[in-house]
RNA sequence: GGCCCGUUGGUCAAGCGGUCAAGACGUCGGCCUCUCACGCCGGAAACAGGGGUUCAAUUCCCCUACGGGUCACCA
């Protein structure tokens, strides 16, 4: 059995796309499943379109997503004699030719053989066809085939042919890209021919869409790899909805969908991969990230949630454990955690509550019972809730009376990572009693108006 | 426009001639509860349309509609 060869071949003209990140997902696991080898090559044989540092980027990527190329990566651009000799074969065996500016758009202005363009040449006859596997069999007339360059007038090959000669003599057996390339293909398909050499089996992948009529395009903002990691997902949980983007797991398996990258390893099967396009859905994405950090174990979220936590005196294993819960991103965790410098600016109509049957009045009461509770006794979760259990029983009153004007005062917000307790605890006996001070001063000062 | 490809709930999707047409996200309702969440339970929601083939079509074939891709000395 031949070994299985794939390939990411990417240009470096901008930074990584997400659908970049699938191919080659797809084609480093097709790999892995296979037993076989994944190679980067960089195609850069347009010069002009060539971005600066774009290729760190894709090496970056690519080794912070875990997949490791096995060979290259390989330059096409320090290649360029290579492909210019075989262009040249081609013209001796006949199925090329120098351009003799016959062509509509050709701009070599009658130069003719000093131009340096070297064209295949296509027979208007017969039909092309190839097999796809996610496809199947695609015919196309040689007629609709043009007599495409294959050597640019600056001595570099075009796409189309360095990527047939680069893939023959890599030896890429699996040809995954995404299926943009479906209508180029046969004329590759034409260059094997010509070569007399073995296409590889092409497997073409649909788009990733941002609507039903548009692809995710880096015009949107958060196409790009990057974008998403520097939002506080996970490499993990991009990597897993990505796989899911466009391809499903059969059988047994088609229920599930969280898969670590050697789950994805062990699942993959190129016939789970779809025809058709997918729509990113940022609500799947947000929900797996959200997955992924509420199964994590308390330390490592403590670990990755610190620099998004405000720096201060406070309980973190408390706060921590408390806002795992309530995270689906990282930069969820700001806006839930501005508390911790200072209460936030509030209404006393916040301490209107129907559930809780509280009231500005009311809370007076109650917050004059918390300075009484945590004044006195231990300060721990335990004798503090003890307190006020007690209190809350001989007043025949529900807890929530108590804790809800606590949590109000301490935080300013109707919705806190915790209840009024959890943050009594998150911010300390000392921090607590002051916040408490002030809020009742707040309600008197604004009652006597 | 020519050629190629696609079309199951709002989204990702299972299904590969006979199913009450999975599951997940989202959404709605409920339970739990010191807020918000988490968790749990439950609901609504789909085979683009029309012809065939067949005892039987979501599944096979054709047409239409809609969508996408491609028609470069870009990849």
């Amino acid at each position: 059995m031949k070994e299985v060869r794939t390939r990411f071949a990417p240009s470096p003209t901008g930074f990584m796309h997400l659908g970049g990140v699938r191919t080659a997902l797809y084609a480093w696991l097709f790999a892995k499943k296979n037993g076989g080898k994944f190679i980067l090559r960089i195609e850069d044989t347009d010069q002009k379109r060539y971005v600066e540092g774009a290729v760190e980027v894709i090496y970056e990527t690519l080794r912070e997503c875990g997949l490791n190329w096995d060979e290259g990566p390989y330059i096409q651009s320090r290649r360029r004699d290579e492909y210019l000799k075989y262009a040249k074969e081609l013209v001796k065996k006949g199925e090329a030719y120098y351009c003799d500016c016959d062509g509509e758009n050709c701009e070599c202005g009658g130069l003719s053989l000093t131009s340096g363009i070297i064209r295949q040449r296509v027979t208007g006859e017969g039909k092309t066809s190839f097999n796809d596997e996610i496809y199947g069999v695609i015919t196309v007339e040689n007629s609709e085939i043009e007599e495409q360059v294959l050597i640019k007038s600056d001595g570099m090959p075009t796409y189309n042919f360095a990527n047939v000669i680069d893939d023959h003599f890599m030896n890429i057996t699996h040809v995954i890209r995404g299926n943009e390339f479906l209508s180029s293909t046969p004329k590759h398909v034409l260059l094997y021919k010509a070569f007399g050499w073995e296409p590889p089996v092409y497997i073409h992948c649909a788009q990733i869409m941002r609507d039903s009529s548009h692809k995710l395009s880096k015009r949107d903002g958060d196409a790009y790899f990057s974008d998403f990691r520097d939002k506080g997902y996970l490499t993990e949980a991009i990597i897993n909805y990505i796989a899911l983007l466009g391809w499903s797991p059969k059988g047994a398996l088609a229920e599930r969908e969280i898969f670590s990258l050697e789950e994805l390893v062990e699942a993959f099967d190129a016939g789970g991969i779809s025809k058709s396009p997918a729509i990113f859905d940022r609500d799947k994405l947000k929900a797996i990230n959200a997955h992924y950090i509420r199964s994590m174990p308390p330390e490592k979220f403590t670990e990755l949630a610190k620099p998004y936590i405000p720096k201060a005196d406070v309980d973190y294993g408390v706060l921590c454990a408390a806002l795992q819960q309530r995270t689906e991103v990282f930069s969820d965790i700001p806006p839930q955690t501005d508390f911790i410098e200072r209460a936030c600016d509030y209404e006393i109509g916040l301490y209107d509550n129907k559930k809780m049957k509280t009231s500005p009045e009311t809370a007076l009461q109650a917050l004059n019972a918390a300075l009484e509770i945590l004044g006195n006794g231990l300060f721990s979760r335990d004798a503090l809730y003890g307190g006020f259990k007690e209190t809350a029983e001989k007043s025949e009153r529900k807890i929530g009376w108590y804790l809800y004007p606590l949590q109000i005062a301490l935080t300013g917000k109707s919705a806190a990572p915790g209840g009024g307790l959890d943050i009594c605890v998150i911010l300390g006996k000392d921090e607590s009693l002051t916040r408490i001070k002030q809020a009742i001063k707040k309600i008197i000062v604004k009652q006597s108006h």
